[in-house]
DNA sequence: ATGACTTATGGCACACTATGACAGAAAAGT
DNA sequence: ACTTTTCTGTCATAGTGTGCCATAAGTCAT
């Protein structure tokens, strides 16, 4: 990697953790880009450059978590039920959150605040998941052999796996650190699997 | 009903339907809320004081759906499972819908129209599902006699009852009719339905 | 009807987000 | 060192959304 990226990388980190510690000390909403942008140094047309909009500072980790999920669901092997893969890759996203580093841990955990203390982010988020259901009920279209537009069951497959993974994420109290958060989400990944019937998503 | 209300009403439906019109001629980012405006004969100004956004306009549907399942689900009897009773909610805005009138059923399938041809609408609707989402776990909460901070349950409950709405809205195909439309749906809810354990949701 | 009261509207100024165009600086490859 | 590519800042501009104030329209007395 060379001394172009990393700076790029070291920057567009940078932005993040300002922007970050800003929108937790006075509100989302109040923050404007060219704070932000002072904060880092850097002029508020870079900071476009790194992130597109100012919501995109809060889905940059959603847009790292469906990366991993879609690698997983195309490592899993096709004769898997396509809701065991599903599951599967949620783990993936949840054990990538227990190997990152002390100051990814800081950076989510910054995160969850921002969105706990400005509910209209999650709904961003949460809209970001629309577009990744749909790409996510391509896939489990495909294991099924049907067609994603107009097989419903394909659809709700995926949604109810990306509910189970909304509400482990959204649901842990808010002052518990990362092992707390990694251990609701699992919880709430086995509860949603106990409470389908066996065979359902075939 | 004083001739103020009923004026109020008439414009805010010609806005609406001025706007659908112009998203599905020329896109809905490239559509400004001063052409809206325009097309209506009132200033700018006043457009924000019946739609507080340009993204309102496309959320005024959900907004009467979610007020609905509300009300619904006070309703309903407190000792009926919680996950029959949402169903119960949904169904009641799917009547709703079919009891609708014709410039209902109009606007109706222009918005779908309109969201499938912007998908990154159908996440702006989707993203005001997550505040449903939270008030109607509440509700789900109180029934199951939890603290909805901490009941992971409850917001599952709800996040499954909401992804089969959701599926069931998206999924038909772009060019049904309405009595196609709310068809699928019943069908959506059914197999939500079936693919639960019994008493999964006590 | 006339007047007083309330509410809706329009116009203006303004803050903020976001994008396009262009020129200069920094890094990469040769 | 030279060229090429990529990143950056400056400037200009479009569009959304809000506060404020004067005016117009609807409402309700008498």
């Amino acid at each position: 990697m060379g001394l172009r990226e990393r700076k790029k990388e070291k920057t567009r980190l940078a932005i993040l953790d300002a922007a970050l510690d800003l929108f937790l000390e006075q509100g989302y909403e109040s923050t404007t880009v060219e704070q932000i942008a002072g904060a880092v140094d850097i002029s508020p047309r870079t900071f476009f450059r790194y992130f597109t909009s100012k919501d995109h500072l809060v889905l940059w980790f959603h847009d790292h978590g469906e990366g991993l999920m879609m690698e997983t669901m195309r490592s899993r092997p096709q004769g898997e039920p396509p809701f065991t893969a599903l599951m599967h890759a949620v783990r993936a996203v949840l054990s990538d959150m227990e190997g990152s580093t002390e100051d990814e841990h800081r950076r989510f955990l910054k995160l969850r605040r921002v969105l706990d203390e400005n509910p209209q982010l999650i709904g961003q988020s949460v809209a970001r998941g629309a577009g990744t259901e749909r790409r996510l009920a391509e896939l489990v279209a495909a294991r099924r052999g049907t067609d994603a537009d107009s097989d419903q069951l394909s659809h709700l497959i995926v949604a109810f796996a990306m509910s189970a993974m909304r509400v482990g994420f959204e649901c842990p109290r808010r002052d518990g650190g990362m092992p707390e958060i990694t251990g609701r989400m699992a919880e709430t990944i086995e509860l949603a699997e106990r409470s389908l019937r066996p065979g359902w998503d075939l």
